[in-house]
DNA sequence: CGACACATGTAACACGTTACATGATTTG
DNA sequence: CAAATCATGTAACGTGTTACATGTGTCG
């Protein structure tokens, strides 16, 4: 539901057209997720489709305009209001996959290792995308989560190390 | 890819029938997702019609068990060996929608203080479940994992807040 | 002229999810 | 006996994703 979310939100500031949108979602998330263009005509259709946006006939250009409807602004303003709960978070791969690693006979030290390396050179690649800093604060914002969420990986994968040495003594 | 994936791990130990499936994955991963029974079925039907696990008849009891196939253990080698990449991880949702509530006419702080409160409660939830400790070393990782994560978010939060303030000044 | 950015859209598929239908077995 | 647990499966849907088809305008 964040794209769907996300398109819609920024339609409330005034109607888009598609290919206006992708750009406008990217410039506000960073080259982080790269989104699709098809996606977007897509998810626009589906928004039709629940009739929260409306078609709105097409600007100067002949492009094909958006326009929020109420029911639409009304379910941004939920979105907004309603904090993001632990169980409507996708799965997390990578901690089914330790998980998997430590019930089964899996070399687990071997595992975190090569996810541990993967994930610094992440974050490399992140601070030195930070340092380069084209993008206004939202993108920053989002790349700093990036951040944020990849420091707590690696203090996880050295959590996950050290008690499953213990365990293995 | 998770389930799939945990599925198959699961498998790579013996042969298993679906009833039996969820039962292990959720002593693994904790019931931190539950995961339909449907959810199951379907998953193996599709790890069958890609030939990753065969059904291997009916045990003593009658029940349907399913068997991973060569195949299907080298799909589960390389997945253990093939670390998460940022790119393949989901959107992040609420990332998506500061980012948004920033680059819009949207009260920033009021999103970010609703969303903390939440963050806190399942904070606390977490280790509450953690001092009840009930599971094995696996699915005390994976509440660990939740926990790293939350905090991350907390001080991602902190983050935001203050970094949009000094915007507004 | 050829490549590239702009622009729209459709078809098909993958995975995850839920609701529903169905029945056997166990246990209070 | 009734309720709960065990057990299997299907149908239908939602979102996200990619591949493909198509066309206009612009710039080197």
């Amino acid at each position: 539901m964040s794209i769907r979310h996300g398109l819609l939100a920024l339609l409330s500031s005034g109607p888009r057209y598609g290919y206006q949108l992708r750009v406008e979602f990217e410039a506000s998330t960073g080259a982080t997720w790269p989104l699709n263009i098809g996606q977007v005509y897509t998810t626009l259709s589906r928004l039709e489709r629940d009739g929260l946006v409306a078609p709105g006939g097409a600007d100067e250009q002949g492009r094909a305009v958006y326009t929020i409807t109420e029911a639409g602004r009304d379910d941004l303003v939920r979105w907004f209001s309603t904090p993001v709960a632990q169980t409507d978070r996708p799965r997390d791969e990578l901690a089914i996959k330790i998980a998997m690693a430590v019930a089964g006979g899996v070399d687990v030290a071997e595992v975190i290792h090569t996810q541990r390396a993967a994930t610094m050179r992440a974050l490399q690649e992140l601070t030195r995308a930070k340092r380069a800093a084209a993008g206004g604060l939202a993108q920053r914002l989002v790349l700093d989560s990036l951040i944020f969420k990849a420091e707590a990986e690696q203090r996880w994968l050295d959590h996950c190390e050290a008690v499953s040495k213990e365990k293995n003594r």
